[in-house]
DNA sequence: AAACATTATGTTATAGTATTACAAATCAAA
DNA sequence: TTTGATTTGTAATACTATAACATAATGTTT
């Protein structure tokens, strides 16, 4: 038996796909430009790339970023925090990123105004250490 | 003369309309939101809502909301920090915050991975205290 | 295997959000 | 009052996302 209390689910062919387009790509993707990726693959319609992207963000294999509509795979699918991405004005490079203070603060934020969160949104846009390199 | 700096500068009629209905809303609006309301005052089409929003966006006075698609009114339009909103799954109600630790934790992220933070988005969904009172 | 339920996929149409392009009107100096 | 800059009007279009319905594949029970 497993010890692992989660294996990780076979995705369907459609999931993969999406899934595969989105690690290819090394920055995130709208939904349009997935489909156009994957037309070689067979997709037609922008509804298979979302119903795909919407079951991967459930496995918690992908992250919308809400501020660019636009897709990126997780950089370790077991986190259990609040994802933070900084985002490049420049050159569009995005990353994850964990951080306690922040994942605190939110908790206390929310606590001290009797809010009880459930998914938190940090989007952080600037310009990346290599655009600084000027 | 003007000890203050950047004294309210006169806004446009269109300016008014948009603030003036997204004041009176009482929770954010979206474009086409604002739009319908807007229409026994004249507006014809989306443009002319984008246009104020982006005019009031740069003057401080209104803000977007990412995850929402909409916009709501500042609660403070001097505050230099990055605003965070919680946003509440069942009312729909949005409150503004400001908060030290969120901002200090923005500033450490991102100098610990040599990134310039320039636009910060903080957005909590989750329950407010009203509707936790069941 | 046959019947049934469940899940995944295909396809078309439509809804919702935002911008481009160009014309006309308004406003503020010079 | 001419000039130049800003604001506004309007139509067309682009971009993003979902609804509705049909078909196919899969899994489970009998
Ligand atoms: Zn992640
Ligand atoms: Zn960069
Ligand atoms: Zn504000
Ligand atoms: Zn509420």
């Amino acid at each position: 038996m497993n010890r692992h209390a989660s294996a990780k689910p076979k995705l369907t062919r459609n999931q993969t796909l999406v899934l595969d387009a989105l690690a290819g790509a090394g920055q995130p993707l709208g939904a349009y430009a997935l489909l156009d990726v994957l037309r070689g693959h067979g997709f037609k319609a922008p509804l298979q790339v979302y119903r795909a992207l919407d079951q991967l963000i459930e496995l918690k294999l992908v992250h919308r970023l809400e501020s660019l509509n636009a897709w990126t795979v997780c950089c370790d699918n077991h986190h259990k925090d609040t994802p933070v991405f900084a985002i490049c004005n420049d050159c569009g490079v995005v990353t994850e990123h964990f951080d306690t203070q922040l994942s605190n603060g939110i908790n206390s934020l929310s606590e001290r105004s009797g809010f009880v969160p459930d998914r938190s949104i940090i989007e952080i846009h600037g310009q990346c250490d290599k655009c600084g390199d000027a």
